[in-house]
DNA sequence: ATTATCTATAGATCTATAGATAATGC
DNA sequence: ATTATCTATAGATCTATAGATAATGC
């Protein structure tokens, strides 16, 4: 049965939210498309009519996902903040809600187009983000992507090793060197 | 047909190499037993009479992986020069032979049992190395987690993102970054 | 006798499409 | 009339298992 448009345009954000969560938490290749529909109380022709493509709807996700982590990240002031929020455990137990290129940077890597402008497009705005917390230098944009690339790898590091007290090495290990690459 | 012992040795070393390839090129989830037996040229029956489950085959497949990446890394005589061989260009075109790390750390997060162990193994192989690299110092071993840290995660955006200049920016300010962190 | 390999198949799951349904919105 | 959603299904692929085969190695 048809809905309202209202009710569509709810359904849509929802079923993007569950995308956004189920993508993060289980990978793309892991997550079907039948999971992302049973997640938002539709059935899979439904996210077909929609999206056209499981891939598409990816994209989408992704997008979805990174204006979360845009809004949060508005709320730090400095790079040390940025980094213990980035960097915290409470981010490395909660994947489903935080950051797309640590959890789903390798799996982009191996796809292509709208994909990828989706990721990249996440990224720039990370990285524009943090250079605006770097005091004014002349390789201030380098030093917010090296920033970037730290915080991304401690925490991907963070969560795959299976030794809690390595994990939370790693993170703090992050954040001094996120702190120290911003004093120069 | 049955083999020898010492061509069933053959084999077997062929499997993990072509595995171990294939799991970093496609992913783990990506990767079917049917691809990987007809990579390796035989059916998929006989690798779940010799490995049991895919999961136990991809544990062994990246154990094997990093004794490749270590034997690599142990021709580098210090920081800038384990960074410049990590973060080249020939390295993000590569991730076939390439660092497990990179490739299949989110991945490897949303598993347990073996291939967390393989993997956090292999990262305590790198960290070593690492400080090894390093000048003496109190906080040496942090230091090399925050520089092997930033050194996957500047990997796994280069490879990511879909704009070449870019791309090759991310690796060179990875690799500026790795060296002032080992200058402290 | 042992065992590395193969054949055949089970049963589940995956992406995608066609066509029907039913309520909205003109 | 349009369209958001559902039903049903196609066709491929996935992981895994059972049992046969045939050559090695005792």
């Amino acid at each position: 049965m048809r809905v309202s448009k209202e009710q569509a345009a709810t359904n849509r954000e929802r079923i993007l939210t569950e995308a956004a969560r189920m993508f993060r938490e289980r990978g793309l290749a892991a997550t079907g498309v039948d999971a992302l529909a049973a997640a938002a109380g539709m059935t899979h022709g439904s996210l077909y009519s929609q999206f056209g493509s499981k891939e598409r709807l990816a994209a989408e996700a992704l997008s979805h996902a990174f204006e979360g982590s845009a809004a949060r990240s508005d709320q730090v002031t400095d790079v040390a903040g940025y980094a213990a929020s980035y960097l915290s455990s409470r981010h490395r137990d909660q994947p489903g809600s935080g950051c797309v290129l640590a959890t789903l940077g390798p799996e982009v890597a191996r796809q292509d187009g709208a994909l990828r402008t989706s990721f990249t497009a996440g990224l720039r705005r990370m990285i524009a983000r943090i250079e605006r917390l770097l005091p004014e230098r002349r390789d201030r944009e380098d030093e917010a992507l090296a920033v970037a690339a730290g915080l991304v790898g401690a925490m991907v590091l963070a969560r795959a090793v299976d030794d809690p007290a390595l994990s939370e090495r790693i993170l703090a290990a992050g954040r001094a060197a996120a702190g120290k690459l911003a004093k120069g």
